[in-house]
DNA sequence: AGAGTAGCCTGTAAGC
DNA sequence: TGCTTACAGGCTACTC
């Protein structure tokens, strides 16, 4: 699932190859009638049609490319969106909801199975995301910062790491990997941390965002409908994972099984020994069902 | 206002 | 074997 690291990822890619190209073609099918937002697909491709690729920026889990009327185009991928640098010689890909011609020959498809994903023509990228938190990786983001925004909120830690408006672009495995780092268990009540467990999560969002770019991005799921990267290939974060998706396996640093729990209606796991619970939530623990031992599957010799 | 959750979407896999 | 159901989760909209 794209989050922060998959979206940095692309974007670094993007930026060595399309800087400068100019979108000579556009296709948006009729079958993803919510992939473009607050306009018609055909106006989306009429205006996008000759615009020259000036800059390729992140924001949260948003993709932005600036283009040279000064408009932006923003992606989400949300689920299962992954954007193709491709030939038109290439074999299809499937799931293809959109193209994009350039004027050196190659092409853009985008690709998502779910169609959550949303792209957006706008003169102002800020107003489709106005309401986002720092940048985890900017020097902004500090221990304060994180527990000033988390103040009065009452509700588990693992939640507030997934509200963008808190801090932008963790989603539901860089929150589990954080928290590992920082030993602290995913359903603490937020405003009930102390100073020192602000440190150590600030310190684990840094750090297991950092390890989730060096490795291109983690590529979890059930194959296809996972992150890839826009050669079409997985990154490599899921040699690195500590505790997503390892429900049922020794933990990395005391060897103690791994357990499993909904938080928000999220799957999260965590070490029952280093991230102890908070006091009275052992009726809250109860494990739906056992790991399916899939999601961290070892990548292809 | 904060908290909790249904719904969007479809392929995979578990369970009967 | 074949069908049904649960699950994956980013985000919005909705209720309480």
């Amino acid at each position: 699932m794209p989050e922060l690291p998959e979206v940095e990822t692309v974007r670094r890619d993007l930026e060595a190859r399309v800087i400068g190209r100019t979108i000579t073609s556009c296709f948006v099918s009729e079958d993803a009638p919510r992939l473009v937002q607050l306009i018609t697909r055909e106006s989306f491709c009429e205006s996008l049609t000759g615009r020259t690729i000036v800059g390729l920026r992140r924001r949260g889990k948003y993709l932005i490319v600036d283009l040279d009327d000064e408009r932006a185009w923003v992606i989400h991928r949300r689920m299962s969106g992954n954007i193709l640098y491709r030939t038109p010689d290439d074999p299809p890909d499937e799931w293809v909801r959109a193209s994009f011609g350039l004027d050196d020959g190659q092409e853009l498809r985008w690709t998502d199975l779910r169609k959550f994903g949303t792209m957006w023509l706008v003169e102002d990228a800020t107003m489709v995301m106005e309401s986002l938190g720092p940048e985890p990786l900017e020097a902004e983001f500090t221990p304060v910062v994180l527990r000033a925004r988390a103040r009065k909120r009452s509700i588990p830690i693992k939640s507030l790491l997934l509200d963008q408006t808190v801090v932008a672009g963790i989603g539901n495995l860089y929150g589990d990997e954080a928290l590992w780092y920082a030993q602290v268990h995913p359903l603490r009540p937020a405003n009930k941390l102390k100073p020192d467990d602000w440190r150590r999560l600030h310190t684990g969002i840094v750090k297991a965002l950092q390890l989730g770019i060096a490795a291109r991005g983690s590529s979890l799921g059930s194959t296809l409908r996972d992150h890839i990267n826009v050669d079409g290939n997985p990154g490599e974060n899921q040699t690195t994972v500590r505790a997503y998706g390892r429900d049922g396996e020794p933990c990395y640093r005391c060897a103690t099984l791994m357990r499993r729990i909904i938080v928000g209606g999220r799957s999260s796991v965590f070490c029952p020994k280093c991230q102890p619970a908070p006091r009275g939530t052992a009726k809250k623990m109860a494990v739906k069902r056992k790991s399916k031992g899939k999601l961290h599957a070892k990548p292809a010799a």
